[in-house]
DNA sequence: TAACAAATCCGAAACGTTTCGGATTGTGAT
DNA sequence: ATCACAATCCGAAACGTTTCGGATTTGTTA
């Protein structure tokens, strides 16, 4: 491999020139940076990361790390998140590397070796839980980190987010508008931040209709399609105080709830209004749903430049009201809300 | 983070000895050792990898290069890959990351991108081709790698296999001893190195018979269920010669086989003998098939450990005689195989 | 006791990069 | 001619580790 001191010789210059040269420092001609650059390209120039890191601190290397579980694996979340990770940081010279920890392993140790060797420079949090240890941990020990979504109402740690509890605020209040006065909620499974936020938005709605949440109809799990079609089933199950309207954590899981109206006999948006927050996973496509589907819309891949650029800029020590960002949503108001039956 | 030169302070000795002590030198005595060793743990040292890697030239660390790709998610094969090889990586005190390529985007300039800013000691390379790029390159380069499998026919790469084309020489051959000449092969993916080996081995059976292979009732797929399924009517459409015994690259695609038997109102052993190569993927429990099915038997899982070892071995600079490893597999007869009716 | 080998230790150099402080030019104003 | 100043460059030190060659101590044998 051609070392910066075989640039420097073929170039003329010192060691240190080049370096600043190829680092787009202030105090180097242009004609030298244009001459110290060709010759890089011409030996096929690669700084060697060991050596950066030792003097600098920095070896441009960043790093998720996941459990391993079954559920990762299954959809394609996972893979989503990991190439589109990769893609932009990438795009920034950065290495994205995944670490994937032993099911059941606690994690925080995982952690502290990835730190202690210094082979990374920081990491993307994904699902993050209320009280998240991960990020209690980077605090702690001053690691650069991004998390995809918030901790907690007023989180001092860089983020990219989507306005969870806006999002199932207006969800929520469209329906009221429409008058509806009893809504499921089917969110995710319990702990999850971002489960959190879609619950105070949905219940911060009811409270302003003057409507009584009850806990009765408002279920915990995994979003899946399986998810949708139990809960469907099990609200409208005789004798039971049925909903007239529905509002899905996903589209999965609305797929889920309109198979079992379809079998129960009952219609959208007739008896039933649905509406969902769709991500653009699994690629299901809410237009094509009969009737086609409501839905707020974030495409969850649009994450991963921002989260990127985030992780970046926190490493290179940029103010945290730089690293707070959120993402846009849209509503997609379709064919399967109405008024309800009187 | 605490350094050698921490450590060495502490224990009153110097950093040449202290290095010697942690690393297992010859020249070092047992009571210095131990008090060494006892010094960094309180210390909480951990080497930094940077250093270590500029002076020493390895890292320690290890990676695997996948192509993004929908199907690698799906089914759990990637998960298992990943976390197998992360367990067995980590027992040994290296780290192993996983890059993920952007789809479509040429492998080997991202080897050479990982290479050539030193932050890995090698890879591992998974579903080999016939003729592998990444192998070749590699090998140029004389980077070190374990293959998971063989490339050629006389590979000269480290690998860990199993003996693909023997398990389907014995498959083929019992099917042949049973008196089937008509015997079907539901294969791989054209161009998967271990597709080939199980070909020639199919082939070498069938010479040995004197039978005559027919290019018809050889097929190659992604081994899924559906392709178990659509082959087993396709071979069974009327007016065809339809095989007298089925050979499954792997136990999915027996499922579907079994499927389309049923679907077809015809029996396993009686009218069709069927068997498969059971790597244990997928949780399908062969002995729960009904009626129970015929397999050779080789865990994907017990692969994880070999491959760790050999890399760990191959960038130790061990021989390459000690880097070839092959697995065993066994057989387990059942109920799915017979005489075929006359 | 002298000589020698083995066991145990250490200083210094090296890996490839960044960066601090200073050195060397060239330019224009005095 | 002198000075100030910017623009452009360079030497040397530093990062944390391993390793080479040699130094010191200890034990053994003649």
């Amino acid at each position: 491999m051609a070392t910066l001191k075989d640039v420097a010789r073929k170039a003329g210059l010192s060691v240190t020139q080049v370096s600043r040269a190829l680092n787009n420092h202030s105090d180097v001609s242009a004609r030298t940076r244009e001459h110290v650059q060709a010759v890089a390209r011409s030996l096929g120039y690669q700084p060697n990361l060991s050596a950066r890191k030792l003097v600098s601190g920095r070896s441009g290397m960043v790093g998720l790390v996941v459990p391993r579980s079954p559920d990762l694996a299954s959809d394609g979340l996972f893979m989503e998140v990991v190439a589109g990770l990769s893609t932009h940081f990438s795009a920034r010279e950065m290495q994205f590397v995944v670490h994937v920890a032993q099911e059941g392993e606690p994690i925080l140790p995982v952690y502290r070796r990835l730190i202690g060797n210094g082979a990374l420079d920081g990491f993307v949090l994904i699902d993050p839980e209320d009280n998240d240890e991960r990020a209690a941990f980077l605090t702690e020990l001053d690691v650069p980190f991004v998390v995809h979504g918030r901790i907690g109402e007023n989180p001092v740690h860089p983020y990219f987010d989507i306005e969870n509890e806006s999002i199932f605020f207006e969800l929520t209040d469209h329906l009221l508008s429409l008058g509806h006065r009893r809504i499921a909620l089917l969110n995710g499974v319990e702990g999850r931040s971002y489960v959190g936020a879609r619950l105070r938005g949905y219940l911060r709605a009811l409270a302003g209709a003057g409507v009584d949440a009850d806990k009765a109809i408002t279920r915990n799990c995994k979003m899946t399609e399986a998810f949708g079609l139990v809960s469907t089933v099990d609200l409208f199950s005789p004798g039971g105080d049925a909903p007239t309207a529905i509002i899905c954590g996903n589209v999965r899981i609305a797929k889920g709830v309109y198979q079992a109206l379809q079998a129960l006999g009952l219609t959208v948006p007739g008896d039933v209004s649905v509406m969902a927050h769709d991500d653009h996973l699994g690629n299901l496509q809410t237009a094509a749903f009969y009737p086609a589907l409501s839905v707020t819309d974030a495409p969850l891949r649009d994450s991963w430049e921002p989260l990127a650029g985030c992780l970046a800029d926190a490493i290179t020590g940029a103010p945290l009201s730089k690293l707070q960002l959120i993402g846009s949503h849209q509503f997609r108001f379709r064919r399967s809300t109405a008024a309800p039956q009187s």
